[in-house]
DNA sequence: ATCCCGAGGG
DNA sequence: CCCTCTGGAT
C-alpha cells in the first residue's frame, strides 16, 4: 500500500464517521484559547478545563492578566504541569499582547511565536482554530499516530512530521485532520497500549500491517 | 514506570 | 542536539 492510499483511506474514514472535529478545551474567545493551549502542555485537557473557569473569572482578558503578578496566576494553575513556567509565560504573553499587539491575538504563525510561552505547536493551533489557516500543529499525539499509521515516514521531529502531513493533506482538511489525529491518539491509538482491536484504521495502518506479519495478535 | 494537545535555554 | 521545568493519572 502506498502512502497516498493510507492518507486517502484514513481521511475518508474520518470524514464519513467524524465530520465534526473540534478541540476539547473550554474557551470563549481567542485570548482564552491561547491561555488554555499554553496550559495544556504536558497536561490533559480535562485538567485544564477544571482550572480555567476560576482563572478566567479573575483574569477574563489580556489587560487583566497583564496587570497580574505571576504569583497570583501560579496559585490558580498549581495543578497543571510546570505552573512556575506557565505563570510567567501567561503574564508575559498578556503583557506583550497589550503592549505590542494592540490587545489583538496576532493572525500569523510567525507573530504568534513571538509571544512568551507560544512555540510552533501552540501557534499552529491558534492559526488553525482561530484564523482558519491550513496549519498542522504536531503534538505528542499527532507525532505518534502519524508515525504508527505510516502517514509520516522516518520523521524524528515534530516539524518534519508537520511538513510531511501538510504536503499530503488537502488544505481544506488540515484543520480537521489535526483534531482527528489528536482524538484518535487520545482514545484509540494510545501511547503505551494502542487499542488495535477497536481501531477502525487498521486497513491503512503501517504499524498494524507490519505487526500482523510477524505476530498474529498484532498489538 | 510512563505519559499527558511543549517551550525555552544551554 | 540535550536538558529542565513539574503535577496528576494510569
Amino acid at each position: 500500500m502506498t502512502r497516498k492510499e493510507r492518507f486517502e483511506g484514513v481521511l475518508e474514514h474520518f470524514q464519513r464517521n467524524h465530520p465534526v472535529a473540534e478541540t476539547e478545551l473550554d474557551y470563549q474567545d481567542p485570548f482564552q484559547l491561547l491561555v488554555a493551549v499554553i496550559l495544556s502542555a504536558q497536561c490533559t485537557d480535562k485538567r485544564v478545563n477544571l482550572i480555567t473557569p476560576a482563572l478566567f473569572e479573575q483574569f477574563p482578558d489580556a489587560p487583566s492578566l497583564a496587570a497580574a503578578e505571576p504569583e497570583e496566576v501560579f496559585a490558580l494553575i498549581r495543578s497543571c504541569s510546570y505552573p512556575n513556567n506557565k505563570a510567567k509565560h501567561l503574564v508575559g504573553m498578556a503583557r506583550m499582547l497589550v503592549n505590542d499587539f494592540g490587545n489583538q491575538v496576532p493572525d500569523s504563525v510567525e507573530a504568534l511565536q513571538k509571544l512568551p510561552g507560544v512555540g510552533r505547536k501552540t501557534a499552529n493551533v491558534i492559526a488553525s482554530v482561530v484564523f482558519d489557516l491550513p496549519a498542522m500543529a504536531v503534538d505528542t499525539h499527532v507525532f505518534r499516530v502519524a508515525a504508527r499509521l505510516g502517514l509520516s515516514v522516518g520523521s524524528k521531529t515534530p516539524l518534519e512530521t508537520e511538513k510531511q502531513l501538510v504536503a499530503h493533506i488537502p488544505q481544506e482538511l488540515v484543520a480537521k485532520a489535526h483534531h482527528w489525529l489528536i482524538l484518535h491518539g487520545r482514545y484509540v491509538c494510545l501511547a503505551r497500549k494502542p487499542q488495535c482491536a477497536q481501531c477502525p484504521l487498521t486497513p491503512w495502518c503501517a504499524h498494524f500491517q507490519s505487526a500482523a506479519q510477524t505476530d498474529q495478535t498484532a498489538v
